[in-house]
DNA sequence: ATGAAACCTGACCAAACGGTCAGGAAGACG
DNA sequence: CGTCTTCCTGACCGTTTGGTCAGGTTTCAT
């Protein structure tokens, strides 16, 4: 009767209760550490569960199975994951978008290396839960990128260069010192979390995707 | 009594049966196979023997245990993997020594994508068989490389660069090959076993770290 | 040939795992 | 307060998996 609708509890539509969307966020958050770490197969719901702080059976409340959880944690980070790509523009310089981009994929690697090594494992097994999802909007994604790119190479800002394995190579650059952190600890002491080896790490990737386009490392 | 000890079967000290020989061959093989796509949990012993073609038991047969399989696995491909990375000779020109180098690790993610997987697989799960490896053998070697760069930077042949970061970033670019070579394909519909991709993957590679380090691509 | 060692098999077992279920505790609303 | 829904638990179950074992078959040197 009161004008609007109450928003605490039960809504069926689409919102969650306090209590739903709290414990779905833990689980989502302890699955993709087990995942990331152990694998789909070497992760257990009784591990995510203990990470979470309930009980498998309480778990199993929320999500009806194991690769429902998977599929979930899977798709709560691939928009995350794709978001830097999509904002590539072809009307600002190259350099400027490129280093910015670079920064944005070192950013993530170094905020959630958890994201980079699940979709990196899910990859290598032959990406049977994402293969849709690769086919259609990412492929489509690049396609529609390597233009600005061809775009830039047609106006002479930068050399001529294949896009698509100038993408490759970005997305190889910036992952890998997410998805191989734990040998760059061993063998530097570092990882992305330090300013200083981040700091490197991004001049690095800059100079090195900068000057292989033809363009100079340029103003500071 | 006879001079020479035979050597046709049963010695204990080195050698191994031809029959040993053969399917333990096998029992690798089948076994890289199943790691390297399922991860360690995810491959089970009965998949690896059905694919080296012999029953359950008799694997067990020849490895006592899964754990023994995956690092005979693992420590078989090891050496293979960082052959490459040895051969860097500080005596002659940058550009061309690393130009082979990133050739020879392109080959080797053409030609074994399956070990390039597995040793991702591995670091990425915290690298808990070979951290001491990587502690020792690696580091070491990392370290004598980088400086085989820094002697190149001294000499005034290529541009001031972080020795360690440009062998990361070669390691990224060239494994990634093998690493996301289903995201490749879904992408692109080739792989490094299609001839002209794998002399574009070259090039842009090469292209890469060449200008990277301050060498213009050059001759042909 | 023959006997011993090497090779192989199928039946079996205990542990771990994903998932179910009946029912109890807590929270929301009249 | 009462009651209805949501939230949570522990006991339980079927299957899968790594590994064992007793015994059979092949291989090979003599």
């Amino acid at each position: 009767m009161s004008g609007a609708k109450r928003q605490s509890k039960k809504q069926r539509p689409d919102g969650l209760s306090r209590i739903q969307e709290m414990n779905r966020a833990k689980i989502l958050e302890a699955a993709l550490g087990q995942f990331s770490r152990f694998g789909y197969s070497g992760t257990t719901i009784e591990k995510i569960a203990g990470e979470a702080g309930m009980s498998k059976s309480n778990l199993l409340y929320y999500f009806a199975s194991k690769p429902d959880i998977y599929e979930a944690v899977l798709e709560h980070i691939l928009d995350v994951w794709l978001a830097p790509l999509r904002m590539l523009d072809p009307d600002r310089d190259p350099a400027t978008e490129l280093s910015a981009y670079i920064r944005q994929k070192l950013q993530m690697s170094a905020e959630l290396p958890e994201a980079s090594r699940l979709f990196a494992n899910e990859v290598m097994q032959g990406a049977p839960r994402i293969r849709r999802v690769l086919e259609e909007d990412l492929k489509g994604l690049v396609a529609e990128k390597s233009e600005v790119i061809r775009h830039w190479i047609a106006a002479g800002k930068i050399r001529e260069t294949d896009p698509v394995h100038l993408i490759f190579l970005i997305w190889a650059m910036t992952q890998h010192y997410a998805d191989f952190q734990t040998q760059i600890e061993l063998l530097t002491g570092q990882n992305l979390k330090d300013p200083d080896f981040r700091k490197g790490a991004e001049e690095a990737v800059i100079a090195m995707v900068l000057s292989g386009v033809g363009l100079t490392p340029g103003p500071a």
